[in-house]
RNA sequence: GGGAGCAUAGCUCAGCUGGGAGAGCAUCUGCCUUACAAGCAGAGGGUCACAGGUUCGAGCCCUGUUGUUCCCACCA
């Protein structure tokens, strides 16, 4: 490690080698410590197919935050990673490229397929992960873990059969949600509804007894083909008379019934709807109540099967058209009428989804369902922001079954085998060799794989060991935080939450932490269509990862979406650059002397002040950090640093630090120990850079990633120390204030003259007038009588500034007057409420005290700004 | 149709349980003060969307309105 600090800060010269030192260190490894706490986050996995964007970057950041300040809590903190095989996205990528080979699925098999796939695994799986380390992450790579690795292919199938045995996984024929380009099922999380520009047909159906038509509209005429009724409100007085005719099916001929059903809206439309239960979910309900046929017209891709007639072979759309042309030419097309609505499509390919009746393995949802909500009701897991608790039970108590089972060959094949004599089906962990039944063994396994979401429903438990009961599940489960993106809420948070409850009789974590998505400058959510995205490794080459991380936690509060600000992340670099040359400045004043990093024996005032106020700093950040408001933690840490540390504290001990002795030894300890206790307060945030510095200053122990966390020490407060080091403080920005309004120049030194009932305070603080208020020489004393003098009046201080040569009268007439407006006004609002009965009685006594306090220094400045009104008059 | 978020300085956003409106950037002024010009010292700039209400006191709580974003449902 260096021991010296480079000349200037350039994060990329240091940021990776600091990540080797941490791994080869083993330092984000976890143990079961009965000793220690444990405090564990499971990451939520990426996809293998990947690559690392501003959403993962938020997400890792927060938790890395997380998991850095409770590890040096002390903590035994595990941040467990891993990585989703993300069935539906990965086989869609795979297949896409071998359709660039001109290579099918079905010319390789589903063996040649899947091997394909784990080549694709081990070549893209750990892409990912190592863009996640480019941020600092503080995972324990040891424990990484895959969803399709032996231990969580262990926990599915041992899931899928203990819900099969208890009647909670059921397979049958249902209509779902159909993606005719994945050409699988889907489940209705999975479909996006998108506002779409269509035609509403009109079309006559005749009544068979050839007594006329009905005229009813339709946005898919092509389902027409499918129709085994028509339906009408039952208390429609135009249509009561037709319930229970038939209609002919134009085109088809088929004779199907009309039925009254109260599913029908009577204002919408015409009040009349075909019902084509194959192919709509409230159709399919009609269906099952009034007894209907079901059929399927459509095959695996949406094209038009032997159902269909003459229209075999036809794409649906192609199909749309055709049929129209027929019903036109026909004489059952009433009118075209333009009409919004509501399509369904895929979420992965944006394909419309094809509503469809197929056999298919579902999840009983309404028993799982009751305990996940009463789960988060009595706070056994809390979600923040608290809002989304809302759209959780929303969900939860408005589910439908899941259906879990995918067309596809990449995942968790479904454990389930069908005897081909006897039909019985096996569920089971291991391939049965005979059929139980009848003793054959004619038996064939399922061909469909499971939802991908129903193994990261199992990740917080599943990568820990169960469904054994390993010490890992004992120790570090349930889990302390999720951490992810209110976008997964459906998919992921609440199934984990009721597999966990089910599985292991527990929560999956205390708290979820939401958060919301990084969108672009101006606001548009990134989108790789759009091309606006921005690529966080492009901004860690040119700003660092700290100065990334220190962007997505500043200013942004819980569950809120933010945007990206190159000028912002530039501003987080400047604080690392201001922090860097800071620390530069101590190197520069401890590298020749023998300075231990503790606190000396004898605290000045200034180090009273700057140590209290850190102390109080490290209560609050601390504070906030247990409350998840990491933006509020984070935006203090800047100001200890910047604004305390930097701006002031330097400023005060360099004129110490120059003498000899005692004296300046303290000033060193103190700018030492104030400097580790920053770097520790902000390593969670900005990790690389507090351990490079760390490095290089006097300290004990290997990382700083392992250092005590800066927390309260009644010890360490001096509030007498405070409130006069704020006095001078005081003074001396007036000062400032008033040159600078004046234009006096930095050079031009001044004679100050403070006038005081704090003498010994300012006699202390005139080193520091002098060197920070340009002063040339400080007088103090209870009262002065000057002619002609800057006259300006704080709290504490009336302070007098001899500088005829430099003031226009008037305008220091006009400034005092001003002034003394705005105190005035400032007394009248005091006096307002300490003359209000209401206020007298129903304030809080500290507030009343406030008040009364204010009120009096007010009437002390009049006083003291009307002296120096009629002094130079 | 149901629900939620947001509306605060020119811009982007903080503002924790109600007790004298903040930051970063931008603008303006003055400074190379021996860590840092990626800096230092200052300044200007806000009817906290609007209208009511509760309260001694409201950016914050309640009701309504407007604008805006999102989620859920899915009327064929």
């Amino acid at each position: 490690m260096a021991k010296e600090l480079a000349k200037s800060y350039k994060p990329s010269d240091f940021e990776d080698k600091i990540y080797d030192f941490w791994i080869k260190g083993n330092y984000f490894h976890a143990e079961v410590d009965k000793d220690k706490k444990p405090y564990t986050i499971v990451m939520p996995p990426p996809n293998i197919t990947g690559q690392l964007h501003m959403g993962h970057a938020l997400d890792e950041t927060l938790q890395d935050i997380l998991i850095r300040w409770r590890r040096m809590q002390g903590y035994s903190a595990l941040w467990l990673p891993g990585t989703d095989h993300a069935s539906i996205a990965t086989e869609a990528k795979i297949v896409e490229a071998m359709r660039n080979e001109g290579v099918s699925k079905e010319d390789i098999g589903r063996d040649g397929f899947l091997e394909r796939a784990w080549e694709w695994k081990k070549e893209y799986g750990g892409r990912i992960t190592s863009q996640l380390k480019k941020l600092g992450s503080s995972c324990d790579w040891e424990r990484e873990r895959f969803t399709m690795d032996e231990g969580c292919s262990k926990a599915v199938k041992e899931v899928f059969i203990k819900l099969y045995n208890k009647g909670l996984i059921y397979r049958g024929e249902r209509i779902i949600n159909w993606c005719p380009h994945c050409c699988t099922s889907i489940s209705d999380a999975e479909v996006d509804f998108t506002e779409q520009d269509g035609s509403f047909w009109h079309l006559r159906y005749p009544l068979t007894d050839g007594s006329g038509y009905v005229e009813l509209a339709t946005t898919r005429p092509e389902t027409l083909l499918g129709d085994t009724a028509v339906a009408v409100h039952p208390d429609d007085e135009r249509y009561k008379n037709i319930i229970g005719k038939t209609v002919t099916l134009p085109i088809v001929g088929r004779e199907i019934p009309v039925v009254a059903d109260t599913y029908v809206e009577m204002d919408f439309g015409t009040g009349v709807v075909k019902i084509t239960p194959a192919h709509d979910p409230n159709d399919f309900e009609v269906g099952l109540r009034h007894n209907l046929d079901v059929i399927n017209v459509m095959d695996d891709t949406a094209h038009m099967n032997e159902n269909a007639g003459k229209y075999q072979g036809m794409d649906r759309y192609e199909c749309r058209k055709a049929i129209v042309k027929d019903l036109e030419d026909g004489g059952y097309l009433v009118k075209i009428e333009p009409l919004k609505h509501n399509v369904g499509t895929c979420y992965r390919c944006k394909t419309t989804v094809e509503p469809r009746v197929s056999k298919q393995w579902f999840v009983k949802m309404k028993p799982l369902a009751e305990p996940a909500i009463e789960c988060v009701k009595n706070g056994k897991t809390k979600i923040i922001p608290e809002r989304f608790e809302k759209v959780y039970y929303h969900w939860m108590e408005n589910i439908k079954d899941w259906c879990i089972s995918r067309q596809l060959w990449w995942g968790h094949r479904i454990p389930a085998w069908y005897c081909d004599d006897c039909g019985e089906i096996i569920v089971a962990k291991e391939t049965p060799s005979v059929c139980p039944k009848c003793g054959k063994n004619h038996l064939h396994q399922d061909e469909d794989t499971l939802d991908t979401w129903f193994s990261s429903a199992l990740w917080p438990f599943s990568t820990l060991g169960w469904p054994d009961k390993t010490p890992e599940l004992d120790y570090f489960y349930p889990t302390d935080t999720l951490v992810t993106g209110y976008d997964i809420i459906f998919f992921w948070v609440a199934r984990m939450i009721f597999s966990a409850l089910e599985q292991t009789g527990e929560p999956p974590f205390k708290t979820v932490f939401m958060h919301g998505i990084v969108r672009d400058e101006n606001g548009i959510k990134m989108s790789k269509s759009l091309g606006n995205g921005i690529d966080p490794l492009e901004v860690i080459d040119k700003y660092g990862a700290d100065a990334l991380r220190f962007f997505l936690a500043t200013g942004n509060s819980p569950g809120n979406d933010m945007r990206y600000s190159e000028k912002r992340v530039e501003a987080c670099a400047n604080f690392a650059n201001k922090l860097w040359n800071a620390s530069r400045y101590v190197h520069m004043n401890i590298d020749d002397y023998d300075v231990p990093c503790k606190l000396p024996e004898t605290l000045t005032t200034e180090d009273k002040w700057i140590v209290s106020t850190l102390n109080a700093v490290a209560k609050e950040v601390n504070e906030n950090l247990e409350k998840f408001e990491l933006g509020i933690a984070v935006q203090k840490v800047y100001e200890f640093i910047w604004d305390c540390y930097c701006d002031w504290y330097i400023e005060l001990v360099k004129a110490r630090l120059n003498s000899d002795g005692n004296d300046a030894q303290n000033a060193r300890q103190v700018l030492l120990y104030v400097l580790d206790q920053i770097l520790r307060l902000l390593h969670p945030f900005m990790p690389y850079i507090t351990e490079e510095i760390w490095q290089t200053i006097p300290h004990s122990g290997e990382t700083v990633m392992l250092a005590k966390y800066p927390e309260y020490s009644a010890e360490l407060d001096f509030p007498e120390a405070v409130l006069e080091m704020e006095r001078v403080m005081e003074a001396i920005r007036a000062i400032r204030n008033r040159r600078a309004e004046m234009n006096v120049p930095p050079s031009r030194k001044a004679k100050v003259y403070v006038a005081t009932k704090f003498p010994k305070t300012f006699s202390d603080g005139t080193p520091f007038i002098q060197k920070l208020a340009s002063a040339s020489e400080v007088k103090v004393a209870d009262s002065f009588e000057l002619d002609g003098a800057v006259t300006i009046v704080t709290a504490d201080a009336k302070i007098y500034i001899p500088m005829d040569e430099l003031v226009d009268k008037d305008a220091e007439l006009a400034r005092l007057n001003k002034e003394l407006e705005q105190v005035k006004k400032r007394l009248a609002q005091s006096e307002g409420k300490l003359n209000n009965q209401g206020f007298v009685s129903k304030a809080p006594e500290a507030v009343i005290e406030k008040v009364k306090g204010q009120a009096e220094k007010e009437r002390e400045q009049i006083t003291l700004i009307e002296a120096a009104i009629e002094a130079l008059k």
